[in-house]
DNA sequence: TACCATTAATTTAACGGTAAATATAAATGA
DNA sequence: TCATTTATATTTACCGTTAAATTAATGGTA
């Protein structure tokens, strides 16, 4: 009773294997009565074809990776929600891994990936200079892969992105309009595809309008609170920026905890804008103005990118590259004086 | 070469199968040197066991199966970053799935898991107030199930949750030390084991300050902001309390956008305190008194218990429950006048 | 020398399910 | 009537891996 098997369920109904086997699956000859027979005794005795058996029988999975630099994160979250709906109505199962920005360990999820376990990958990279041919390895196991967010330049995978050098042209520049003079970049990791697009965005606003690009006013930041807030103390009150643009969520919060610190207001002293995909930026004090990528639309474009590869390999272009705009939601933390 | 076999590769070493299969397992009798061979040769040619062979043969597939309502929720993806961590130490892979609080989403999530696909399932439930017992044939198929946060009372199986009676006895009475005398306390799932328990210390409070119970001050809300919003601008307008207190985060950000909305100044004329994992509840406008609970140790705790089951059945009391503090954390929100 | 123990390999038989090839019976048609 | 088609079921071989059973080779001991 326990873990019932195919063969019993023959049994018990008198019939073969094949037969039965056929009754969980659309396609071949098996009569109208048989089939429903079976299933009925199938529901009775709670059976399930066996995944790892069918699986093996038939070559693959149904079921697809994705890889994530972070898992509480507002942006990941969202985006791995839109992976999840599609996939559910496609009936495939998901597989979740975190990276934590290591590269070594994203290095070592895709290795492992290489055993059958799942049909495809959607995956946000962890980001490091490193080298990435391992991951033309996939090509050849004919497991595909699509990008999403941050993406590797180097590697002819397709991916979802969004516009992200017109969304930071667009934030410096509303930041200039908001009066401001000094502004300063904030950034985790310049040598990621998002941080280059992102800074350059920023670069060509200040030449547009003409102001003076001075390297000391792109900070390099990175994952720690702690660190973070002594960076941009220090930044703050040392350089005295009246506008900060920060690439990533994180370093609007940040910016944010150095500014009550220092008893700075925002925006009458310093304006912010930053990548957030926080839904209630509204709520924050002040409120803040925030380029929002739609992160959950990623996750669907992504995965219907990565069904398309599944079921019709040929209709997908490697160099295929979906871009969605990023929206600029203005709010009171840039707002003029 | 693209999907190289065991067979493949130990003609190319001119070994058989079988020892070419003890080089990836510790245990048996293999020399150093044949089994240095073999990984170095596997190495060359990206060879690595079929996932699906193995664990057919095995009769366990190294995965679990993780169910929650939400994705994009604080709560639900702190929680899943500590699962993570955990099954990532034991190598295990996780499955994700999201009911979306849909009950029969549920119940075809853990069905399809009688298949082999997971040893052992993690779960938040939906919450409706159904029959659970189709629970019960995990027990016959020994798939172990340990439910955190969202439990259902009446099936036994393991449990991690956090001390959500005193939390909330705690909430409300720390309402009524600053000044209120009519708190309204506000739950999507009254049914849900969290929604009595957490109501419930609601109204021990009450009772112990010999503030008398009014039912029209539990208000019902739903999962939809729109809906929220109008319910609570009407509750906030009609009855006028001087309190909220939120069983959940969101209710909490709802109840922010309903005072913005109507002009009502936090906490001067409404006093609010809610559960909430936001870790930025300090940049709130005003900053948020919270419950917080330990989201990522309860994930990690809840794996852990799932991996005692998982390695020895016999130690681990399906009665088991292992019960966390939340944290009060006083904010503006609630200080006084 | 004969015998046994040890080590290191191979052979074999599953694990549970599925598709192709094959069989059987009933229905159709010339 | 008999050959042919159709519908439905069964046999069989295999998916890739692994553990138990078996064999072969080596070394030590009485």
């Amino acid at each position: 009773m326990e873990n019932i098997n195919i063969k019993q369920l023959a049994k018990a109904l008198n019939l073969s294997t094949s037969t039965v086997s056929r009754a969980f699956r659309d396609n071949s000859d098996i009569s109208k009565e048989t089939k429903e027979r079976i299933l009925a005794k199938a529901k009775e005795f709670n059976y399930q074809p066996n995944h790892y058996a069918s699986n093996l029988r038939e070559q693959r999975s149904k079921t697809i990776a994705v890889i994530v630099p972070e898992l509480a994160n507002n942006f990941f979250s969202q985006a791995i929600h839109g992976i999840e709906k599609i996939a559910r109505d496609k009936g495939y199962h998901i597989l979740i891994y975190a990276t934590d920005d290591v590269f070594e360990k994203e290095v070592s999820f895709i290795r492992h990936l290489h055993n059958g376990r799942a049909d495809g990958i959607i995956m946000s990279v962890s980001g490091e200079a490193n080298d990435h041919t391992y991951l033309n390895e996939l090509t050849q196991k004919r497991l595909p892969l699509v990008f999403f967010d941050r993406v590797y330049e180097d590697i002819i995978t397709p991916r979802v992105i969004t516009n992200d050098y017109d969304s930071s042209f667009s934030a410096t520049q509303h930041l200039i309009k908001q009066g401001c003079k000094h502004i300063a970049y904030l950034v985790i990791n310049k040598n990621l595809s998002i941080g280059k697009f992102r800074m350059q965005g920023y670069i060509d606003a200040l030449q547009k309008y003409n102001i003076p690009y001075d390297d000391r006013y792109v900070v390099d930041c990175t994952n720690s609170y702690t660190k973070n807030n002594a960076i941009l103390k220090r930044m703050l009150t040392e350089l005295k920026p009246d506008g900060v643009f920060t690439s990533v969520e994180r370093l609007a919060f940040a910016t944010y905890y150095a500014c009550y610190d220092l008893n700075i207001s925002v925006p009458e002293q310093l304006k912010v804008i930053g990548f957030s995909s926080l839904e209630i930026a509204p709520l924050l004090n002040p409120s803040l103005t925030t380029i929002t990528q739609p992160a959950t639309k990623i996750g669907t474009e992504a995965a219907n990118l990565l069904f398309r590869m599944l079921e019709n390999p040929e209709s997908v272009d490697p160099n295929e590259k979906i871009v969605l705009n990023s929206k600029l939601i203005k709010r009171r933390s840039t707002e003029k004086g």
